[in-house]
Formats: C-alpha cells, structure tokens, sequence
DNA sequence: TTGACATATTCCACTATCGGTATATGTTGT
DNA sequence: ACAACATATACCGATAGTGGAATATGTCAA
C-alpha cells in the first residue's frame, strides 16, 4: 500500500501541484472546463483527471449546462486540512521556537544525521 | 513523474498518515525515535524513514544525545500550508457557499458525471 | 441521423513510494 | 577492542499515481 488512496484523502489530493493550482483557479467562481484546460496549459485529458480526483473527495462539484461542464469549488471540504495545520499554528506565532533554539544550542544540533551541514538552523 | 517529489515538497510530506501522525506526536516537545516507534506501532526502519522525508522538508529537525536522537516538531515549515488553505478560509466562513448553493439548485446539479447519485449536494 | 463539439474514461508505460527485511553506522560501556 | 544498543540506510517486491494517446459518452445543431 502507497499512501491513503489520492481518491479518499483530501490531503492526498492537494499534494498534487496541479490540482492545487485547479483549486485556485476556482476561486473566483464557475468554470469550464475548456477554460481550465486554456488556464492551465494542460491536455484536457489530465484537466479532466485531476477534476476527477478532486471531486471524489468532494473539494469540487460541478453542473451541466448544455455541453459544457461547469466547476465550481467546495471550500469547505478543506477545513479538515485547516483545522489540521491550526492545531500547529500556535507553535510558530508564539516564538516558542526561541526557546526550541535555546534548547538547540546547548548541544550541537546535528540537523542532519548523515550530513553535517550548518549547526545553527533557522 | 509522478507528483512533486515527496523530499522536496511540504505538501506530499505530510500528505501519509503517518507523517502527519509522527508530527502529532512531536507537538509535546522533543522525542526519541525509540518513544515514537512505541507510540506508532511501526518498525523501527519505517519510522526512521518517514522522520527521514520530515527532515528533508525540514519540518523536523534532530539533535544527537549520546546514542539517542532527539526529534523535535520545525513548526514553521508547516506556514506555506496554512498560508495557502487560509486563502480558502474566507469562501467557507462567509457563508457564500449559501449562494453558491442557490446557483446549484437552478439547473439540476450533477455531482458525479459518470455515477448520477444524490442530486442534492451538501 | 449525422457531424461537430465538450468532456470523461480507458489503456499503457514509467516512476516513485511504501512496507519488510537485512545490514550499516555510530555510540557507550566494559 | 568488543559487545550491546540506537538509529539510519540499502535492497527488494508490490502497487498506485501520473502523463500521454486513443477512444467513449453525451449534447447540440443542421
């Protein structure tokens, strides 16, 4: 097994650049898909691929008009990965990293276990 | 190529469950490999591997004592993340979804193309 | 009904990632 | 110097994800 299945994980679905760059591109509304490819400079295949994807794990959906198939953004099937990462954000807006480099320097941070590159991070 | 290489991106980093987990259990301060293999009920090796792609990402970060090392959380690697689902934030707070939801019930909303399930998202 | 158009799906080959096992590296204590 | 310990790395087989090209599905227009 390779990873939560792309087609289950919201997490696994944005850690494609492509898709990532898809959900922006919804941003501002509703969407052809021709549109998107033209955006995107894509063969419409993959365009197609991608929206697949997204829509399965509900981040997108989209309606028929004639021929055209219009694509819009589910924002809120993104708030599991913003409550995720908030759950960390306190830990960079509260410079408790200056203490974690205190702590850093009392003995030689070695960041890289292989490499020994710089000793002092940030 | 499939998808942007798991060592160099922030995004495929922490898009295995594991990862994320392994970053869960460093949120309490520094941890030694041997604790979390206990907390994760994983091989020794995998666990390595995976505090292996974290460091690359340099979302954590290791200081050698004595024969142990030390782990610790790099939280600010986590901020391009937040910084690019917070763009979302304000579409699922303002409660435009509400309009959104208006423009899918004109015209009969087909969510899933192939498979025509519910006809009413959300 | 036939043809143009818009989009989705299938098939294929390639590569990266993961889990598992074995082994290498490095450190401490005797 | 050697053994025990802690962790990292290398190797392997399996598999899922991606891009690309071809094709299928579905809709409109004449």
């Amino acid at each position: 097994m390779a990873r939560a299945a792309t087609t289950s994980d919201v997490f696994n679905a944005v850690a494609e650049p492509c898709r990532r760059e898809l959900l922006a591109a919804l941003r501002g509304g509703e969407v052809p898909v021709a549109e998107l490819v033209q955006r995107m400079r894509l063969p419409q295949p993959q365009v197609s691929k991608h929206l697949g994807v997204l829509r399965q794990v509900d981040l997108v959906r989209c309606r028929s008009v004639g021929r055209q198939r219009l694509y819009r953004l589910n924002a809120p099937a993104l708030r599991p990965i913003h409550a995720w990462v908030s759950e960390f954000e306190a830990m960079w807006n509260a410079r408790l990293d200056r203490l974690d480099d205190y702590v850093t320097q009392l003995s030689n941070t070695t960041t890289e276990p292989g490499t020994d590159t710089r000793r002092n991070d940030r």
